[in-house]
DNA sequence: GATATTTGATATGGTCTATAACAATTATCA
DNA sequence: TGATAATTGTTATAGACCATATCAAATATC
């Protein structure tokens, strides 16, 4: 410990830390500084992508769905007929923790497991009518009020130009 | 349940899902169609996201720094004389969770909890000398490994639009 | 000075992720 | 063919991360 263990004032302020409600004589305590972390990809990504999915399920919650059953519910629908390991492989889902997901899903009569008779060990995976109705609906919640969103705070270029640079990331990085 | 319980055959090919070590006169597996998945803006956001953590934890390997401790080390180097309160809210770290991650910091003595005089319930937060002299060589491997790598994916122009547009979501979304 | 608030901390639970192992089934190949 | 290996869905389990309630010590409020 290189540090001397006698701490100077934190600051002349008082001791309000950062919600600024002591009266007009008081110097609120100011904002810290963010400094190099503003231009750390890495911090800016993650913090990203929490509001956006936080706005994601604010728009599903009336068909209660998070954005991991999204898509599979979107990815189930786009290829039928595929089995647990390929959807679950696809879009980064251990096969053990796609069991639950798929509990889940099939509980709520979205989506259903079929014996293949081809291969007696796999699961074919396949949208339910309810399944397809719900997913029709979200289609529509996500376009009207999540991406819309978007477009007006990005605007449609800049909208289109982030999902292609991002989607170089993912595949590239 | 208004699916049949009857499977159709999977497809006309084999039960190999993805790999295609069947021999030529096998049609392998062809990929599954993300359709719509991959123009949900949260879903490439969060694959990039991963993407980027993981390349980064690669880059600190050799420094044994995760994405939070960096960004800890770097915003109290930055706001110094701060308490622990205010370093995890500007983090989004809840106090109870970052308890743990100041443990483990203290004890690889790369920063120091000293008690304030002005205020003898908090905890300033210092950089120890190791601290400073770690977070320094972080910050070289990130620009010439994390970044650098970055820059010569997307190029300059498009990397710092990218940054200014996941600003924009992750503060006005 | 009595009451309320703040700070760091502990305990705890939930979700997400990752690995090992198992039974049933299928593929491989000697 | 039959013995062995590999695959599929599953369970169990452990770790990381996230969230809430609660506590003692210290401070603020009135």
């Amino acid at each position: 410990m290189t540090v001397s263990k006698t701490a100077e004032k934190s600051s002349g302020k008082s001791a309000d830390p950062a919600k600024g409600r002591k009266d007009a004589t008081e110097v609120q305590s100011e904002a810290l500084q963010l400094g190099e972390l503003s231009e750390q990809l890495g911090y800016v990504l993650k913090r990203a992508q929490l509001k956006v999915f936080e706005n994601f399920l604010r728009c599903m919650a009336s068909l209660q769905l998070t954005p991991a059953q999204f898509s599979v519910l979107l990815l189930v629908e786009k290829n039928p007929g595929r089995n647990q390991t390929e959807i679950a492989s696809t879009l980064g889902i251990l096969r053990p923790n796609f069991v639950a997901m798929l509990d889940n899903l099939e509980s709520r009569d979205l989506c259903a497991r079929i014996r293949s008779t081809n291969d007696r060990r796999s699961h074919i995976l396949v949208l339910t009518d309810k399944g397809k109705a719900v997913l029709a609906r979200a289609k529509k919640l996500v376009a009207t009020k999540h991406e819309a969103r978007l477009n007006e705070l990005l605007g449609q270029a800049n909208r289109e130009a982030l999902l292609a640079m991002l989607s170089k990331i993912a595949s590239e990085f």
